[in-house]
DNA sequence: CTGAAAGCGCTTACAG
DNA sequence: CTGAAAGCGCTTACAG
């Protein structure tokens, strides 16, 4: 408080925050009372209105704020609602970060999202944090290995539940890779069937074989190709990896002419397949992609892209979150074809 | 435990977590020494190595996580640092989240980041919020009214950080704002250097002139033009705001013929005039545009980017962190420009 | 080398 | 209409 005071004293003092009873001694009342105005329960309490109101009033003065730890640590459920993801910085995980949050809060849940890096111990870890912050329930997105969380998830009482990957041991919200693959595919078989082409198989790219999804979307893809009547090699599903380098990679190690559709499993392969094309301006080709990105849209020889229904996907997480759902359910939620230009 | 049950039970048992005092009685020892075990204070106890490692066991089976409500309750610090960021869905804050995240693991501290769409409100009850959660530190990301919430948390005892935007009442890191929008310019005006274009000044499309960022890449717009001897007509420089629809609305409305090269003010504000541009093929320009994004990156007519250094920024922002800062420092962090290909 | 005890800031039956 | 009291699960001086 000694503004000019010069002498030795190192560290700010804290201003120690007010507590129930501090309001409750300037208010001339009991921390029972300055507890249940506080948390909304004062009408049940039937405690006056007069005194709800003063006591509001001395809380707004004092900059009063509930210690949520300890009113978390006192009750039964503590509202937060946990969430671990792979990554933040894409549209599409993005997208469900940013409307999980507007969710939860719409619910009255405290969201905590955390980001693993697709790193399955840093996975584990964060769902072993989260449920030391006692949260009522665990989201994995995408996560490689939902299973353990799940099972420790359950041990300790906390309800789960998949997203994005599916899991056998807590109920599972996925989009429907197959249809939408399909369609994706079917559209650049389309686009196709004018006489010079006609017939040609497109390329599958990226993704992991091992993964749920990736074998759903090749599912799709070799369903449309037979729908067409076209027969498709083996040489033309490269599962490469998610990352961008391994596209490119890949294409260049190609071993026939490339052929003039593209099935492009990710975006983020897609920065890979687009510098590959870069490098090599002679070789034409169109693509779709599976996953959306308004500044991919834009591309030149962009015929498509599917766009997974992220608020579809979550009411349905959080219709899950209030009922008691078989591990077993596995949801499947269509996704948005979106239909481009294309033209490379 | 009776798996055979089919009464009428309609929810199902809560396994109750187990705690240091379940623990402590299946070791044959007291609450206090199972604490320090786990919460790695036990060697400063001269705790025995073999009680030690017996409790640690028994907790592993246990599947024990601890309480962090309860811990932080009666802890000094909380080790909780929190972050309002505006939105998660594009490249610059997507990355700000993801690095924010990953160096405060790195330092034992546990990241809060909540998003809080651009809206006052919002933003202020998303600190409080954090407040009630105990956090020790607060980092306002690009929030439009920092100073409101640095005053809140200074009330609390909460430690404050302004990123992205600048504020009076905690310590500010921010991009260079004026140095990465000249830098941008002079990249766009070297590029009009032939003959024909000579001398034709360029246009500043996006953002809001009231926000400091706006205000500062404009200088810097204004400033290479200066360097150039260009003469900057008032009506080539347009904040129309950072929804795309926005730009479009803005360029349909541009009295004279669109000159050559645009300074677009962010990846939000690209969409928009890539939108235009679709509508008007005749009308050829090249840009450049504040903030990164891959995709764009590819798009013609992209002569380059600013980077902002999230790196760089958020390292500035964990010193402060340790440090007893001014509320006056403003830190400002170089950009990174990107030169790419142009030609529309 | 180890334990008993106080207390963090709340919530909520319980008793007027 | 209101308050005293117990207790949530920890941590940490303090006392052996």
């Amino acid at each position: 408080m000694d503004t000019g005071g010069s002498d030795g004293q190192k560290e700010k003092i804290s201003p120690k925050r007010p507590t129930i009873y501090d309001l409750a001694e300037l208010a001339g009342t009991s921390p029972s009372a300055v507890s249940s105005v506080l948390n909304g329960t004062w009408k049940k309490r039937r405690i006056s209105e007069k005194l709800a109101k003063r006591i509001s009033k001395i809380a707004e003065e004092q900059g009063y704020a509930v210690n949520i730890q300890a009113s978390v640590l006192r009750r039964v459920r503590s509202n937060i609602i946990g969430m671990i993801m792979p990554k933040y910085d894409n549209r599409y995980f993005g997208a469900i970060a940013e409307q999980f949050e507007a969710l939860a809060r719409a619910r009255g849940l405290f969201p905590v999202i955390t980001c693993t890096q697709r790193e399955p111990e840093l996975e584990f870890e964060a769902a072993r944090e989260l449920v030391s912050y006692q949260v009522d329930c665990l989201i994995s997105t995408g996560a490689t290995d939902p299973d353990r969380i799940s099972e420790f998830c359950a041990a300790a009482g906390v309800r789960s539940i998949n997203l994005d990957l599916p899991g056998s041991k807590a109920p599972s919200v996925v989009s429907d890779n197959f249809a939408g693959a399909r369609d994706l595919t079917r559209l650049l078989l389309q686009r196709f069937a004018a006489p010079a082409a006609e017939g040609q198989p497109l390329l599958f790219i990226g993704g992991r074989g091992s993964d749920h999804n990736t074998a759903e979307r090749i599912r799709g893809f070799e369903a449309a190709h037979a729908e067409f009547g076209i027969p498709l090699p083996p040489e033309n599903i490269l599962p490469c990896g998610y990352a961008a380098q391994k596209a490119e990679d890949a294409l260049d190690a190609f071993p026939s002419s490339l052929p003039a559709g593209l099935f492009v499993n990710s975006t983020i392969t897609l920065e890979g397949v687009i510098r590959w094309q870069a490098r090599n301006p002679s070789r034409a080709f169109e693509f779709g992609c599976f996953d959306w990105d308004p500044f991919a849209a834009l591309l030149p020889g962009n015929v498509g892209m599917v766009q997974q229904d992220v608020a579809g996907m979550l009411a349905k997480v959080f219709e899950l979150t209030a009922t008691e759902a078989s591990p077993d359910l596995n949801v499947e939620i269509p996704c948005i074809i979106k239909r481009l230009g294309g033209q490379g």
